[in-house]
DNA sequence: GCTGCATGATGAA
DNA sequence: TCATCCTGCAGCA
């Protein structure tokens, strides 16, 4: 499911709910047992996110480093617990609420040294406000292509497969163009660009939305059923929004890419 | 009911 | 580059 603004939202939700209380942990489907009884009666003081990955700070060296994968997703609610555990995998409660995890890669304990190594191998996170120089650094000396690079975590961390679509079309680059190829004043633009769309989904609920005005109405829950939210996305042999030709998917370091060949031709 | 696919990431070859 | 892990749901029979 989630980007980098969705799981920054995770983040400021779960701080919300559950900060500076103390926490009583369940692992139902009996994974992170070890785990759920080292952190259980803790207090937690704050919940961060960096790039794709939550980190919830109990002490430094009790902090629950959580990465939902591609599949992981949040359930929240007031006491008593839901009856229903099916693949449930964690779950975290104070005296008023709880949170349900499902589908996580991963869900461990870190101590400072691991939380040092972690944001040691990110790269910059659009959200976080940090300085974007040595992303471009690494992506100005490498000939992989621009579209494989954007995913790349320790590069920039927190684009997925809609960003990385879309920030190449609306900057009318060729996901296949060589890194190294990219000059460094679009990048900029890029980075800039995909800081405001990221900053929007953080504040409308997480949902993204690329296309011109963002201020569009939309339900609640849109997104991939949405058919006006993207430019490319999931678009393949639809009309480009700003030129007819029909979107193109192509496969990119397993993962599929859409563009339009018109707007970014090499 | 089954199949394939999806906003992710890793480790082996 | 490929296989693998994780869950849920659309599309099909």
């Amino acid at each position: 499911m989630p980007e980098g603004p969705q799981v920054h939202l995770v983040a400021q939700k779960h701080h919300e709910l559950l900060s500076e209380k103390k926490i009583a942990f369940a692992s139902p489907d009996g994974r992170s047992t070890e785990l759920a009884e080292a952190f259980n009666g803790r207090t937690l003081h704050k919940v961060t996110a960096v790039g794709k990955h939550l980190l919830y700070y109990f002490s430094p060296d009790y902090q629950l480093h959580i990465h939902l994968g591609r599949f992981g997703k949040f359930r929240t609610g007031e006491l008593p617990l839901p009856d229903e555990q099916t693949a449930l995998r964690f779950c975290m409660s104070s005296r008023k609420n709880w949170v349900e995890l499902r589908g996580a890669v991963a869900i461990e304990h870190y101590a400072e040294d691991d939380v040092r190594r972690l944001t040691a191998r990110l790269g910059p996170d659009p959200l976080n406000h940090d300085s974007p120089d040595a992303g471009f650094e690494k992506i100005s000396k490498r000939r992989t292509p621009i579209g494989q690079l954007l995913m790349d975590q320790s590069i920039i961390a927190g684009i997925g497969n809609i960003f990385r679509a879309e920030m190449l079309f609306r900057a009318g680059v060729s996901p296949f163009r060589p890194g190294g190829k990219v000059e460094r004043e679009i990048l900029r633009r890029m980075w800039d660009d995909v800081t405001v769309l990221m900053q929007y989904s953080l504040e409308h609920a997480g949902r993204i939305v690329t296309t011109e005005p963002h201020d569009r109405q939309y339900p609640k829950r849109a997104n991939v059923a949405r058919p006006d939210a993207f430019y490319v996305y999931h678009r393949t042999g639809k009309p480009c929004r700003h030129c007819g030709t029909p979107i193109e998917q192509e496969a990119m370091g397993g993962r599929t890419v859409f563009y339009c060949p018109h707007c970014q031709a090499d």
